[in-house]
DNA sequence: CAAATTACCTAACAAATGTTAGGTAGGCTA
DNA sequence: TAGCCTACCTAACATTTGTTAGGTAATTTG
């Protein structure tokens, strides 16, 4: 019973352990959806036993929320740092879509948690992540602005609202997202191509 | 104390009331994050009296899911038909572009409180709404296939990617957008060209 | 004018919530 | 071996939750 590998089946131990149970339930059922009895009971222990590691239940959202935007923000850097400095921006954009779609799609509770329950959470909370938040926007904003100065990117559309549309787009796959249906890398491939191209037939790379 | 014109100051009475205070609260706090009193309180009512009106707070989520797709769904419509019958992709898409974000970022608690609660529904909640849900997509996948045949939109992607990318772009402004801030014909207008034409240079309309 | 209906109210219920206090068993250190 | 630390447990707390039962004043109907 106080065996430290394994002590039901599934149930991961310790402090990691709550955390990522409490990731994966946040997902499923927003902020005020997960009690902290479900959380002990998916991390295999109980109720009182996350106080010895957490201070609250906000203080376990406040780490899940952080944990959830520096994935993807380093998932994004490791797969545009893997280009050639000079890389153009369908190069660029592309392999930034695969970075932050495998993220959020493939590994991500703590990613997908972030983006449902950002919204419900309170105040104090919130402006916990923002921090994390606006590196990851100031760091896009720059790529997206070496871009339009000499990679080929549109200069008639603020970078904000490129920024916003993009990450919007990207987000909201995993509201319908089903790994089993069809894989990340097909998925990002086509939100790059329409992202870069358009919808339209007379500007298609293909078509 | 009853007079039925204004209980305090700006209280809307009955069950409409309910609905708007509930699909406000909705919005802003998700679903398991509103209490029933609280909604009392923002339509000027007591806790009990809801039951008057409703049987469950499942059934005011109910209706308030329903009644978000019907108004995107109505507006979006209204927006197309207002079209000659031969209108191109272009067209169609930014009127339809246009009469979905109106109808999200304006007058949406509804609509905002579907998107954004959605998912944090009972299972049963969520079967009910999936009616209209499907009634929505299966109108703007018609629309798509007309476009894809005869309006110049790209033929080499599925509908149903063109769908699920549209909406949840177009769905994810509610996140950030401030009416006060800029307005939506404005966001619509850009929204449309991105998608319409891409992020790069060379296929842009206008640059 | 009496009866019924409408639209609320008050007060309570059991269940679930975040959180705390105090206990305990096993491993590590002196 | 004695004492300490780690990582849990049990049991309780005050509060909040959805929901119900019974009451009441105003309005509508016969």
């Amino acid at each position: 019973m106080t065996d430290r590998t394994a002590t039901s089946e599934k149930s991961e131990v310790g402090r990691q352990g709550i955390l990522n149970a409490a990731a994966l339930l946040f997902r499923q059922h927003g902020y005020s959806g997960v009690s902290l009895r479900a959380v002990a009971q998916g991390a295999g222990i109980k109720a009182g036993s996350i106080y010895y590691h957490f201070a609250s239940k906000d203080e376990i959202v406040t780490e899940i929320l952080n944990a959830g935007i520096l994935a993807v923000h380093t998932e994004v850097i490791a797969a545009v740092d893997a280009l050639p400095a000079d890389a153009p921006a369908a190069t660029v954009i592309h392999a930034a879509v695969h970075g932050h779609l495998r993220s959020l799609l493939e590994h991500g509770d703590y990613t997908s948690a972030n983006v449902r329950i950002f919204g419900q959470v309170p105040e104090a909370v919130r402006d916990a992540n923002l921090v994390a938040r606006r590196s990851y926007e100031t760091y896009l904003d720059g790529l997206l602005t070496d871009l339009q100065a000499d990679g080929g990117l549109r200069k008639d559309i603020p970078i904000s609202r490129f920024r916003l549309m993009l990450i919007g787009a990207l987000n909201a796959t995993l509201e319908w997202f089903d790994p089993a249906k069809g894989g990340v890398d097909a998925l990002a491939d086509d939100y790059a191509d329409i992202l870069l191209n358009g919808l339209l037939a007379q500007n298609g790379a293909n078509r």
